[in-house]
DNA sequence: TGTCAAATTAATGTCAGACAATTAGAAACC
DNA sequence: GGTTTCTAATTGTCTGACATTAATTTGACA
């Protein structure tokens, strides 16, 4: 656990790596308590504020946690499936919106990897997944839905698609593409005919896997997928002129 | 940008999270400079100490970063797919690592993503991305070559071949599935018999791939899952039992 | 002697103030 | 006009102190 030798960082920064490493190499493992700060601050020769800093660092990685009180401490953190999603979704959903990822992009990566969950998902879904998927489907159908709402429910199908793999490192992988489309298709309106079209989609990838019909899933997410790009090509076509306008204007 | 009501939690971590919120919902925009330390400081009524904290916590995210001087301060930050690449191949290699999740459901997870790459990798792969494969093949037929270098030109391998999608957006979440199984492979010891094997099933895919036959490239990624999961039940069986004799002897 | 409450202690959380280091831009000088 | 120097703004770091929390020990009392 020694400093690296890149000195141009910060010190909090080079005493996060240094313990990340630690970590992640296994030297430290799950639920060992660390030093406490003053004594970190003394092997790493530096003040406790700057340990402090480099302890936050590794906390908003959800590295380790923190107590307080006598036996307090930070403990290297078993990082759970929750947190994982978390920090997953924020960091795609930002990559996405930060990057001028094109919809097609986007929209094909995604589809890819759900059409990946079909097979597994068709041979594995419980009851219980089947159950999710036809009550988002139904509150899809309902006509008072706001677009937001809609797209909420969307996602929601779409994660019990996915988690019913029951594999739970493919909810995790997939967690990312799935909702990180969502400030994307957020940018859509739904007319009522477009939902009708999703939602029967919807009923026709549900049905599938009821089946266990892993073809007949792959078949309706690709028409999902097809349908999804053709609403959002508008959209962004839409949006792209009027951006065009506005520069025009300058 | 006010506090949010849970005041359980750490002051640094709810500044932290009012800021997030910020960036993520798009009040604070790409490259935008925040109020500098003092400002934050009086704005959450807190001190620096605690508004620097908080700020570290965003720079560990990639989400903001900082610069010295007259007209430095924190900003925030576009997210790269490098950045984005590094965060969730950490997070996806401690997951796993600390999850005790099993070889299996790391490896069906890994290759029904990487299928879900081949048809458009055959669609699409560039020379380039041909030539990195057969370089890494060449490399892992050679006799001298560690386990660990075996593995790492591997991974490199399979990252050419989620590469050949032209999908930055594919690229990013596949990276987490194919590099977190690197500590994994890691595990196996692999005779001169079973890389021979997987060197033959590399070629395979590749031939696949110059050729634009993407039912080819499936068939031998699925050669490819059986053959590694086979030689990874050994491994794990084998240290299932030593942990078991280790209990036993408690 | 057993039990509950209070004191102790060790740790993180927060604060205040200071100084160092860095950098952009303004001012001064040639 | 171009170059150098100065200045100001901002982050980085340090010191020392106090507040807060929670486990442990101590001690009083039944």
């Amino acid at each position: 656990m020694k400093t690296s030798p890149k000195t141009s960082t910060d010190l909090s920064a080079q005493i996060a790596a240094a313990i990340r490493d630690a970590i992640v190499s296994g030297d430290l493992i799950v639920n060992q308590r660390l030093p406490c700060e003053a004594e970190l601050a003394e092997q790493f020769t530096v003040s406790r504020p700057t340990v402090r800093e480099a302890l936050k660092r590794l906390a908003a990685q959800s590295l380790i946690r923190t107590q307080r009180g006598a036996t307090g401490g930070a403990f290297v953190n078993r990082i759970s499936f929750e947190e994982a999603y978390s920090q997953h979704i924020t960091t795609s959903t930002l990559l996405l919106s930060m990057n001028a990822v094109s919809f097609e992009t986007a929209c094909e990566a995604r589809y890819a990897l759900e059409r990946a969950c079909a097979p597994l998902s068709a041979a594995r879904r419980s009851a219980d997944h089947l159950a999710t998927m036809r009550a988002e489907c139904h509150r899809q159908a309902q006509p008072g839905l706001t677009d937001e709402a809609f797209c909420a429910s969307d996602v929601a199908f779409h994660r019990a698609l996915v988690d019913g793999t029951g594999n739970p490192v493919m909810s995790y992988q997939l967690a990312g593409a799935v909702e990180a489309m969502q400030p994307l298709m957020n940018m859509i309106t739904f007319t009522a005919r477009s939902r009708g079209e999703i939602v029967a989609l919807h009923t026709q990838v549900t049905d599938a896997l009821e089946a266990r019909d892993a073809g007949a899933a792959d078949t309706a997410l690709c028409e999902l997928e097809r349908y999804t790009l053709h609403l959002g090509r508008d959209v962004m076509a839409k949006r792209a002129k009027s951006r065009e306008n506005l520069t025009a204007t300058h």
